[in-house]
DNA sequence: ATGGTAGTAAAACTA
């Protein structure tokens, strides 16, 4: 049997409704196998299907009212579903969703921001690590092909941000936060635009919209992340931010990171 | 950034 190409991709879109044509776009021309995302603020009924179901993804929405809400578009029908993380109910479910595909399992997650160092919601964003390691650890093994993509609310590395002196102390650079991911990637994962793009810095996925020109600036976070199992990451050909799509018109903040594979 | 902007949803809340 001759390998085939998987392209997985990752996108915070701050809701799927007015980001719809912008993501309908880069589906067309990207063409992923799988697209995550997340913060598409809307129930399931309401989540806009038709024009995904025209270009033949499959939808698989966990979302809510207004806020959080992620989903999994995709060619292949998903198989195995599993939706949010035990533990974690009401107003702060609809930040997990698992699918598989064929023997590739991906969990698409949008990790709870935290607010500020010193709140129950920063507690609670560490908590939810906790549980998600849990969760890796309950249900997976690391000789599995597993991929965990999504907006993980965290910049790993001083290299993953434009001052991590200044950003010490922000939810998405505090130390605490940082272990917390950290020990959730000890389970087995690898992170892999830094297998290929290893030291390379000013890489980002994320830019403030209330930062005047943050983008021209180069102040930014690299929040967006595709990680995968070992046996996952050996057959991985690429991965990439692309930034163009935070220069479209109206865009999100976020903009899409993309990983291809030889499977 | 003790600011700022964007989205939801109809006044704040979340990020």
């Amino acid at each position: 049997m001759s390998p085939s190409a998987f392209k997985v991709a990752t996108y915070n879109c701050n809701s799927i409704r007015a980001r719809l044509d912008l993501v309908l776009e880069w589906l067309d021309r990207e063409e992923p196998d799988v697209l995550c995302l997340q913060e598409t603020k809307v129930t399931d009924e309401e989540f806009p299907s038709d024009p995904f179901a025209e270009r033949a993804y499959h939808v698989v929405p966990h979302g809510r009212k207004a806020h959080a809400g992620v989903a999994l578009l995709s060619r292949q029908e998903a198989h195995g579903l599993e939706f949010g993380l035990e533990g974690i109910h009401g107003a702060d479910d609809a930040r997990l969703v698992k699918g598989t595909f064929g023997d590739v399992s991906i969990v698409n997650t949008y990790v709870p921001q935290g607010r500020a160092p010193d709140t129950s919601h920063f507690q609670h964003k560490l908590e939810w690590f906790d549980r998600l390691r849990h969760y890796f650890d309950r249900r997976f093994t690391t000789d599995e092909l597993l991929l965990w993509a999504g907006d993980f609310n965290v910049a790993p590395d001083d290299i993953d941000v434009y001052d991590p002196k200044r950003l010490a102390k922000h939810v998405d650079f505090h130390p605490d936060a940082r272990s917390a991911l950290k020990r959730v990637r000890d389970w087995g994962f690898v992170d892999l635009f830094r297998l290929h793009h290893s030291d390379e810095p000013e890489q980002y996925s994320f830019w403030d919209y209330r930062v005047r020109d943050a983008l021209e600036r180069g102040m930014g976070w690299r929040l967006d992340h595709i990680w995968c199992t070992e046996p996952l990451a050996q057959r991985s050909t690429d991965c990439w931010i692309d930034v163009d799509a935070r220069r479209a018109e109206r865009p999100s903040d976020h903009t899409f990171v993309v990983a291809t594979f030889e499977l």
